[in-house]
DNA sequence: CCCGGAATGTAGTCACTGCCTACAATGCTG
DNA sequence: CAGCATTGTAGGCAGTGACTACATTCCGGG
């Protein structure tokens, strides 16, 4: 019995766990189907069997990186107790966080470049922003808010925050400031907002 | 005398002219330094001369982008006529006009991993987002605006439009709304800074 | 004027990549 | 247990970026 069986067992996941480690630590540009292949221990040809192309691998983590942003917005929503404010606040922070810790990652689900199978992409990140609506829509319901259609806010806000962390990953905005601005920025689209 | 002189004579300008297209059209990642050489009528290793390596080109090509957006932003506002409203108006309209219209281009303007050209690439973004600065003051000395810094306000200013743009070019805002997403972005964050 | 070094372009090589095809090993289902 | 779909292997091909040695041209000081 060799030392590895013939066939691996999950390829497909122990792909994209690799893949996503190597784009965090040296972007996008430095991902190579074959040294993924040689780092996981299979033939240079396995990975085709899972993602016909490198782009398709560039997809599913872009569509992997939406689940787990989703996954973390709606988390950080659930720990941040009642209020439209707070809520708020601890979704932008999360995101801005998320952004920054996997900027790489951002950017290639920002990338407009997706395939045949951007439809998933799309799903899942429409899936991942649903909370800023819900938190947004339960605001004005409770009379936190001034009523209207939800969308152009969260579109904003997020807009905001996406624009934020780019620079901040560019280089352009520092670190440390990045926190107040954050929270500065959401201040002020909400100050317009909000039912006295 | 042979059809194409031995020195091209401009080979730097030629390079990031037609890459400057590729780019556009194809792609960053579909630039190829050899096709270019091709394409120019030189020898493969004749782009080295200009550019020590590929991300040479692609640093030169974002210095040059931002140097342009400054200049169409700087425009801008000239022709905007006086006052604050109509001025941050055209100055977001343009920034997103160019966004959208060099997409890749822009995405490779903000992506964070220049090198020693760095400095250049940085000094050319600053450069160009100084005039947003000069118009929030003018307005604030002109009591248009509350007085304050202007950095937060021109920075998350920046960075909404940027957002905006970014989700337009990843198709998840429609290219139409965006027209209106970006007018009342603008409102929303000037509504609350207005001398009244 | 010319001559020698600096700048610029050429040609060839190397390791590597993505994508393709033919083939082998394995798992699964009737 | 037979046969077939799935999954992995091995080899090949054209293309790439980076490097080197070499050729041509340009330019400024004697």
């Amino acid at each position: 019995m060799p030392a590895r069986p013939y066939h691996h067992g999950n390829l497909r996941s122990a792909l994209l766990a690799r893949a996503e480690q190597t784009v965090r630590e040296r972007g996008t540009q430095a991902l190579s189907l074959r040294e993924l292949a040689r780092e996981i221990g299979v033939s240079h040809g396995a990975p085709r069997r899972h993602f016909n192309d490198r782009q398709a691998l560039l997809d599913a983590l872009a569509e992997d990186g939406f689940v787990r942003l989703g996954r973390a917005l709606d988390e950080a929503v659930r720990d941040a107790g009642p209020g439209c404010t707070p809520q708020l606040q601890a979704l932008a922070h999360t995101y801005v966080a998320f952004a920054t810790q996997h900027a790489a990652l951002l950017e290639l689900m920002y990338a407009g470049k997706h395939r045949e199978g951007a439809e998933h992409v799309y799903a899942a990140a429409e899936q991942a922003f649903a909370v800023s609506l819900t938190v947004i829509s339960e605001a004005q319901q409770s009379g936190e808010l001034v009523p209207g259609d939800p969308e152009p806010l969260a579109q904003v806000s997020l807009a905001t925050l996406h624009g934020l962390a780019a620079m901040a990953n560019g280089g352009m905005l520092d670190g440390e400031d990045l926190q107040v601005v954050v929270t500065d920025a959401m201040e002020m689209l909400l100050s317009g907002l909000r039912r006295r």
